[in-house]
DNA sequence: ACCCTGTGGGGA
DNA sequence: CCCCACAGGGTC
């Protein structure tokens, strides 16, 4: 029997980021297990904490250990092997256990300390106080006047306490106000105790339940004996014998139309129970799923299938990847591999991009496995999430459907791991804890002797490489290849326009001639074109023509965003905002314009240039309520529109069998972004647009305008040709020392001080590079035969202040085995500590997406 | 993070 | 001489 836990508690320090043993009171010694979430005393507050470990031992004195004050839930949130995982996590990123854990759980059991008033009797009170004892004037004279004036008031908030248990202090405060000063007086002399106990921010929701408490013989008599007036209560105790199950409360009411008090009165001669009942909420609980069955595998996509069941089958692990064109039926092959991994009795995890997360996604799991399938994303509401996860905790599903944070559904038995367009940024956590989910489905399916599955059209150059070369430390993927679309769809044919011909022949419009006459065929025709606008990120700026001031952020050095709705400017990283301006607030001058994400823009030149066009834009400015991405689309399948006009959103799985044009306007904008992935990104965006046109029995065109047609990703992405663009810019990656070829690790430091920070960046790398020099890592990276250690920087970050603080950043590029993230994290904690100034701040994010 | 303890400067 | 501000350190 263990009587001492570890455990990770939530405060969010360095210094608090290691386990505190606790004594386990005899009472939970049953109970506690690793991943139980407990309350314990943490200095003179309560904070909520997580069991990592059991002992018999400490080699903390057992008098200077305290209490587990509570143990929060009867069923541990977390296994073991994600406990596990958690500690992994945190070395892996650079980040403490308690971030990795917390992002483990849904939000609802992030418990906070609540404070509560209690009644103390005579012998629990420090010095052995009374009630009334108001004789010894110490202290706040003016305030014991005031209870020896109202005594009567003191008393009945004693009472009023001791009947009612512990209180919070608001309760107290609403029910005597104006009485703050008498209980602090009360409290100061013991007969009122402070305590404190974590209170979860959502409970689990209950309805009320109504069934019949008498039966046979005993009913009839109870029936016989209403009198005329309680004719009501007959007619429900009736219906309730009828149906025989428990029935909701609400519904009960309204089919009979009655009032709760009558079912209540029935209930108490007994005729009747309420029950509270737990229920979940579901997110899907009105909609109906058209249930489909497996389709039968083309050639190709047997071969794969096989593959998997055959690891699957063997309980091995394993690593795939699934290199796909659009449309080859990627989705087939992992509905299958489904069924054979929870046909076997194992769990099966799908990960999907957020963006992707669409209901016709959900619609093609929900319909195979039906009621198997959680669902877990971003838009549903705290409540419904939590009761999904605990659809997956207590075993009540057998797949999980979600983003990024899916990775962790807490399935007892996981078989297998699917991570759908596996090369997204989207699956790499921008905030603490900095995790890939591609990563963490590795090592999690390595945990379980699972199957991971990484599927996409465009995979990753990390994992190509990692399966081509059957090199890496990490992982190493079998590639599972896919060439053929199913019969009767055939890739559209895709055209680079020359956009400095058209400038050169006179056409300053941002159309060029073909996607012009390209557009204006398809209004004839009645068919419909999608137009891609591939800007990464933000946003419309605002400038003024006649001087050339930008609207900044006072404390970031950014320039704010226009949002059109509220007609102000926002900046993206602080909230700051401030109404539009109509005149320059430097010059006067009238000329201030705001320049677009470019999408507005587009839509004014094409109201312009094709007279009754209608058109459907999508970008972050329509869709940012709730529902309106489904909205829009489906009002151009009902062909409401003749343009969809829209950024990254209109390039993913999106089905329109009307859709014969395809037009990006402007290739070049997503390779110019300073970034050494913009190649990469640009060729997957392109590659993902044109699989758009032509799905079905009309054929597709689709035209690519650019002002530097000659670049590989471009040539490569109209020919959609993945292997010539990898062999391009593999060698790329190669020459400049980049992933694949090495690991990053990205080193941001922040001060309101520049100069300050400054020094700091600047001890920061040369004390990293002398203990790397120490270890004997460091060596070129330009050879790339062997292990190899480099720092570039410190430089500033391309954004150079935040919220008023200023950035500088340094990237660690690493080749090898060696713990680099240790390193960092270790000479990261010694600059903190030597400096002592808890103004700097350190974040270190290993294997970045972002270079921000 | 939060809260306690100790030191030191400034005001009466 | 006292009070408040801020720095420093610990939390099982």
């Amino acid at each position: 029997m263990y009587t001492i836990a570890k455990v990770i508690v939530d405060v969010p320090s360095r210094e608090t980021d290691r386990p505190f043993d606790y004594l386990i009171p005899e009472s939970m010694r049953d109970w506690i297990e690793v991943g139980s979430r407990v309350a314990v005393p943490f200095g003179r507050r309560t904070v909520q904490g997580f069991v990592i470990s059991l002992e018999h031992e400490s080699s903390l004195d057992r008098s200077r250990m305290k209490k587990i004050q509570e143990l929060l839930d009867h069923l541990p949130p977390l296994p073991p092997d994600l406990v596990e995982l958690a500690e992994w996590m945190s070395r892996e990123y650079a980040c403490s256990t308690i971030s990795s854990l917390q992002a483990m759980i849904p939000s609802a059991l992030k418990g906070k300390a609540e404070r509560y008033i209690s009644y103390a009797e005579p012998d629990e009170r420090p010095e052995g106080e009374s009630e009334g004892s108001v004789e010894d004037g110490t202290g706040t004279e003016g305030l014991f006047s005031l209870s020896l004036l109202q005594p009567a008031e003191e008393s009945e908030i004693i009472e009023y306490v001791k009947a009612a248990g512990p209180v919070t202090f608001t309760h107290l405060d609403a029910r005597y106000p104006g009485r703050g000063a008498m209980i602090k007086g009360l409290m100061k002399r013991g007969v009122l105790t402070e305590s404190q106990a974590i209170k979860d921010k959502l409970r689990i929701k209950t309805v009320k339940t109504v069934s019949a408490a008498v039966a046979g013989e005993e009913a009839e008599e109870a029936l016989a004996s209403f009198t005329a007036q309680a004719r009501r209560q007959r007619e429900v105790l009736a219906f309730l014998l009828e149906v025989q199950i428990p029935i909701g409360m609400q519904e009960l009411l309204t089919t009979l139309g009655v009032t709760a008090g009558t079912v209540k009165k029935l209930a108490e001669k007994g005729f009747a129970v309420i029950e509270d009942v737990e229920v979940f909420r579901d997110p899907y609980k009105d909609r109906r799923f058209k249930p489909t069955a497996p389709l039968t595998l083309t050639p190709e996509q047997q071969v794969a299938f096989d593959h998997i069941a055959g690891r699957l089958d063997s309980h091995e692990h394993g690593v795939f990847l699934l290199h796909g064109v659009t449309g080859s039926g990627k989705t087939e092959v992992y509905l299958q591999a489904i069924q054979r991994c929870i046909s076997e009795g194992r769990q099966a995890i799908v990960l999907v991009p957020e963006i992707s997360l669409t209901p016709q996604m959900v619609e093609r799991f929900k319909g195979r496995f039906g009621d198997k399938v959680a669902v877990l994303h971003s838009r549903l509401s705290g409540g419904e999430r939590y009761d999904e996860w605990r659809k997956i905790r207590e075993g009540k599903v057998e797949v999980a459907v979600g983003a990024r944070s899916a990775v962790f559904a807490p399935f007892p038995n996981l078989g297998l791991i699917v991570m759908d367009e596996e090369h997204e940024t989207s699956y790499k956590q921008e905030e603490t804890p900095k995790y890939h989910a591609r990563n963490v489905s590795v090592r999690r399916a390595a945990q379980h002797d699972a199957v991971v599955i990484l599927g996409s059209a465009t995979p990753s150059l990390e994992s190509y490489h990692a399966a081509r070369s059957q090199a890496s430390d990490d992982f190493a993927p079998v590639l599972l290849e896919m060439k053929m679309r199913p019969a009767g769809s055939e890739l559209p044919v895709v055209r680079i326009v020359d956009m400095r011909e058209e400038l050169k022949d006179g056409n300053r419009s941002m159309f060029s001639r073909d996607l012009h006459q390209g557009i204006v065929a398809r209004m004839e025709r009645g068919e419909q074109t999608v137009l891609f606008l591939n800007r990464r990120g933000f946003s419309t700026f605002v400038m003024c023509r006649t001087c050339g001031y930008v609207a900044g952020c006072p404390e970031c050095d950014i320039s704010l965003t226009y949002h059109q709705k509220s007609n102000n400017l926002r900046c993206h990283y602080c909230g700051y905002s401030e109404p539009a301006p109509s005149v320059c607030p430097e010059c006067g001058s009238e000329h201030i314009r705001y320049f677009g994400t470019g999408t507005q823009r587009v839509e004014g030149e094409l109201a312009k240039l094709f007279p009754g066009i209608r058109v459907i834009r999508m970008d972050v400015d329509t869709t940012v309520e709730k529902g309106s991405h489904e909205k829009l689309l489906n009002a151009f399948r009902e062909k409401k529109a003749d343009v969809l006009l829209g950024t990254q959103m209109v390039a993913k799985g999106l089905d329109f069998p009307d859709v014969t044009l395809v037009g990006v306007i402007a290739a070049d904008s997503s390779l110019n972004f300073p970034d050494f992935r913009a190649a990469e990104k640009t060729f997957q965006l392109l590659t993902q647009v044109a699989g758009r046109a032509g799905r079905h029995h009309l054929p597709g065109e689709v035209f690519v305008q650019s002002y530097t047609p000659d670049h590989y990703s471009i040539i490569h992405a109209s020919r959609h040709d993945y292997l010539s663009f990898v062999r391009d810019e593999l060698k790329h990656r190669r020459t400049l020392g980049y992933p694949p070829y090495c690991r990053l690790i990205l080193v941001t430091m922040t001060h309101e001080n520049l100069q300050i920070l400054v020094r700091m960046a600047e001890n920061f790398v040369s004390d990293l590079r002398g203990k790397a020099q120490q270890k004997g890592w460091f060596g070129g990276l330009d050879r790339f035969t062997s292990d190899a250690f480099d720092i570039l920087g410190p430089i500033a970050s391309p954004i150079p202040r935040i919220k008023n603080r200023y950035r500088f950043q340094c990237m660690v590029k690493y080749r090898g085995a060696m713990d680099a993230v240790q390193l960092v994290r270790d000479v990261s904690n010694l600059t903190l500590e030597h400096l002592k100034d808890a103004s700097l701040q350190i974040s270190i994010d290993v294997d970045p997406q972002m270079l921000m």
